[in-house]
DNA sequence: CGTTGAATTGACAAGTTTCAAGTCTTGTGG
DNA sequence: CCACAAGACTTGAAACTTGTCAATTCAACG
């Protein structure tokens, strides 16, 4: 038996934009069922266009794409909450793969309903686009920081604003969350080479800031990671809709 | 007076999706008019929002970032076609700012009415979504090359690819197109700095593969170009709406 | 135990930034 | 018409950050 929309956990969390009664009796139709992965699992493949779209209900995963060198650049990490599948929705395939990095559960959508949605129901179309732009800000984001910032001030950032996505989930408890990645995927997604990212990493430790072992994160001294990573410590996070 | 949408000759091209009628018909609606601004102007502020959304019609202008640092962060280079503004429009306020280079002629339209096409035009609030994903995929692309490109191949990149943009709105003949930015702009889009982008600049002139000189792009050599960005000189643009 | 994948470390090479200075172009006012 | 100022572009040298190579350790697993 799958969860009902009605009591869906993630939806009472305040960084989703609470829905309106219809959004709500429509996402109810819009779901066609879950879905349950194991950990390696390639949910989504570049280049390819899938049948299905998804919303992350449990577990975490990465977004990447596959360079012509083979190299791989993580486009972002994947948590609960996350809509998976917009760009095969509306452009012809997907630009980058997604991947589980742990089990997942999913709440899937059919892709071939995804026109009744703009046509019957355009609060739910808004939110979409909403989610597309909120996206966009997230990678400009990682834009400026890969281009702006060195090693340590990466790492910094991506640990504070996981460390935050984490806690607007409800999966961090006194600045430890889970984090189950590699190294090499974090590097991944800075755009730094493995060493020096388990050089950093050491660096990080030692300064007393911020501990990442065994797939947990420890943050230690907030204020002082976010010093590192050049973020306001009392910044807002970015309310968004839950699709 | 003003272009009718029906002889938009932005419309005509290829890399645009056609417009079904009733579609045309919505945005000559929607539209309220045309706005001109002069080189320089700032059409759009990060942290601000704005009452009004925007198309460029004709000219060049700079999405960017400024940092905490006073560094700036381009995000990317507005040409025609492009949208200007979605994120004001769905979410509480620009992540960005829109700048112009050039002197600009834009399409304007009214922020307040954007509701409007979700609820009455399904077909526009679509598009709408496919463009902010093809946004997506284009910064998604540009991390992967500042995450895993050096200096050279990351300018060869932007070339090649401003190249293709202003091939496919006709602004490239013979390999030849105004590109009227400075050094600075390519290399606080690219993550390098001035001095190194000024060098690398210099190699590639030497090497032959292109010439960017007073405001003019010169690819003499696509093939060497893409070779050094590592792209297929073969691949396709990928198709998008106009709003 | 041996094997495998991940994490760690040191040494060196390469790429990039920073600093500092000089050139070139353009527009402006004397 | 020339002198000057401002901005963009160019160049060289030194310092620093990061990547690459090569080994080693560690933990999990059959």
């Amino acid at each position: 038996m799958t969860t009902d929309c009605l009591n869906c956990p993630l939806r009472q969390r305040p960084v989703f934009e609470p829905m309106k009664g219809n959004e709500l009796d429509f996402m109810r139709k819009f779901k066609t069922g879950e879905l349950e992965i194991n950990a390696g699992t390639t949910l989504m493949l570049e280049g390819t266009n899938s049948p299905q779209l998804y919303t992350a209900l449990k577990g975490m995963g990465l977004r990447y794409k596959t360079l012509k060198s083979g190299e791989r650049q993580v486009i972002n990490f994947v948590l609960p909450g996350d809509f998976i599948g917009l760009q095969a929705g509306v452009m012809q395939e997907m630009q980058h793969s997604v991947e589980a990095t742990t089990d997942m559960k999913l709440c899937v959508f059919d892709r071939k309903n995804l026109w009744r949605l703009f046509r019957d129901c355009p609060e739910r179309a808004y939110d979409l686009t909403w989610l597309a732009a909120v996206e966009e800000h997230l990678l400009g984001e990682n834009l400026a920081i890969l281009g702006h910032m060195n090693g340590l001030r990466r790492i910094a950032s991506a640990f504070v604003r996981l460390h935050d996505r984490g806690a607007a989930l409800g999966l961090a408890h006194n600045g430890r969350m889970p984090l189950p990645y590699k190294q090499q995927d974090l590097a991944d997604a800075l755009g730094l080479s493995l060493v020096h990212t388990n050089k950093t990493l050491r660096h990080l430790r030692k300064g007393g800031a911020v501990r990442w072992m065994n797939g947990q994160l420890e943050v230690l001294d907030y204020d002082l990671l976010c010093g590192i990573a050049g973020l306001d410590p009392g910044r807002r996070a970015i309310l968004r809709p839950l699709i």
